[in-house]
DNA sequence: TGCCAGGCCGGGT
DNA sequence: ACCCGGCATGGC
């Protein structure tokens, strides 16, 4: 089987074993935004707190952000880890979409896709995942968002060599899978959540892994 | 108790 | 063009 059919097999495998994930787990736009940057590197559940806080406060406005210190934010946002220098990210994303955008977000997301993902990948804390996961989920516009559980659950399953770039692996994913915003948002919710569950940095490899049953049956055979 | 979490930046080779 | 240290809280 080529890798451009296992690409398809495996989101089919994904999705029987675990059912749509439908993500982005946020009520509006710019709520996936915020936990876009906050979650960079950091448990989801420290992120709900963040954001909880932020709520608390009023604070999912661009206005309200852009009339805060990054200080006063930073003490808002702790629980999501790196508070400081995720205050200045959060700073960063406002500030551009005010000089921008008048503080539109309807206005940014006007851009066409490739734009939007370069106007946002300007800003300062704000790098590759961070930019598609924003392109994807608030915007809904067709981008295939890579993380680390996507390299890793990728390589161990034979479909990308262990040094492929973030470029390397959201293009075989592109190249192979339709144009279709929510297919794209299922696949990566999917890496995700079997990421969390039995895909961790020291697990062995694909060891208890609950595709086990659906490969051996021959519905992805080429799997390990 | 240590290791890990839905990255990214800036300075140094 | 890579490589690495720094950033920080909370869960298991």
């Amino acid at each position: 089987m080529r890798t451009g059919e296992k690409v398809r097999a495996f989101y089919d495998a994904l999705l029987k074993a675990y059912g749509p994930q439908g993500w982005w787990p946020a009520e509006t736009p710019l709520e996936v935004v915020i936990g876009a940057i906050l979650t960079q590197n950091t448990n989801w559940k420290n992120v709900e707190r963040a954001i909880e806080n932020l709520k608390r406060e009023g604070l999912l406005d661009p206005q309200a952000l852009a009339r805060m210190p990054p200080e006063r934010l930073a003490e808002v946002i702790r629980p999501a880890g790196y508070y400081r220098i995720k205050a200045r990210r959060l700073k960063n994303f406002i500030e551009m979409l005010v000089r921008d955008f008048g503080g539109d977000l309807d206005a940014l997301f006007a851009l066409s896709t490739s734009r939007l993902r370069e106007a946002v990948l300007a800003v300062s804390g704000i790098g590759p995942e961070t930019a598609d996961s924003i392109v994807l989920y608030a915007a809904g516009k067709p981008v295939f968002v890579v993380d680390a559980y996507t390299a890793r659950i990728l390589c161990r399953h034979g479909m990308i060599e262990a040094d492929a770039t973030y470029e390397d692996i959201q293009s075989l994913m592109q190249d192979n899978l339709p144009d279709d915003v929510g297919m794209l948002k299922e696949y990566h919710a999917l890496l995700v959540e079997v990421g969390k569950r039995q895909c961790r940095k020291a697990a062995p490899l694909c060891a208890g892994c609950p595709l086990q049953p659906l490969l051996e049956q021959g519905r992805v055979a080429w799997a390990t």
